[in-house]
DNA sequence: CTAATATCAGCCTGACTGACATTG
DNA sequence: CCAATGTCAGTCTGGCTGATATTA
């Protein structure tokens, strides 16, 4: 016997609820870049690094950790990921024996501008039921939203 | 020697990509969430599993997953969890013995109820900064990207 | 003595996979 | 034999906590 229960429950309060619409959306997103990532054997922390890495140049891993948001705990795992894919090595500062100086190989730099391209994609491809100048009011909202509730963590 | 890095790195493509800002406000959103509803000790799961059973009445776990866009095997902790709580009783269904019938105690619908006002709070926190015109046109942004990706998950 | 740095182990939610036994 | 149901164990990302050792 069949059961009606395929239909999504559109009529409920959950799936109208913002809180839901866009944590849903953005497990679409991550699913999405996650994916893109995967393809060139990365993912978000590593892009999230490399980038880092690129805008400072050579920096320890506490700096690197404040500038890419990313946890101290984390980025150990993570440097040492990159580092074994050749992408970043990692040597004792001499100027301060506590640190470790993470730089960027050529091999990094080539491995970023695969990353780039593939995130240019999923951009178009996460906002593709949008015009152009909805595309642009959503960033707005989004970083109106963002201001706000970083500011507030922060303090 | 104090080291420039406090700063946000507001120049970097990192932070302008829609992908980032928007994980990025879910992930404020999921906070707020989480915090609302374990003020009531309760969890997503618990009230997305709360509100489908209030919509449909008793049901199986199956259909019960099917409505809820909840994993089957996610579904078992968040019952045996939920029926701890003695918000829903789980029994076996006579009339087809694989089946479990979940059933909303008088307890689990008080809960329900008590989870509603959290979230209805919760929303308002999480659109704060934006207007009631801003606050409309962003739920009909994030539906009409869920529903385009929504599609191609379940094709 | 305190602060910063790096490392390691572990937790949490939500989404998901795979294996398995029972029943229809 | 196949399909549906329920259960259990385990994986993954991203964000966190806490403990510890080393060095400034």
């Amino acid at each position: 016997m069949r059961t009606p229960d395929e239909a999504p429950a559109s009529s409920s309060r959950v799936w109208e609820m913002p809180s839901w619409l866009l944590t849903q959306t953005a497990t679409h997103a991550g699913r999405l870049v996650s994916e893109g990532l995967a393809a060139v054997d990365a993912r978000g922390y590593h892009f999230r690094v490399l980038t880092t890495l690129d805008e400072l140049g050579p920096a320890s891993q506490a700096t690197l950790g404040r500038r890419s948001g990313i946890h101290l705990s984390d980025l150990v795992a993570t440097i040492n990921e990159l580092a074994d894919q050749g992408f970043v090595e990692r040597s004792p500062d001499p100027e301060d024996r506590r640190r470790n100086v993470v730089t960027l190989t050529a091999a990094g730099r080539r491995q970023l501008r695969r990353l780039d391209k593939q995130l240019v994609q999923v951009q178009d491809q996460l906002l593709a039921p949008l015009s152009p100048e909805e595309r642009v009011e959503f960033a707005r909202l989004l970083t109106r939203l963002l201001q706000h509730h970083a500011q507030r963590v922060q303090g």
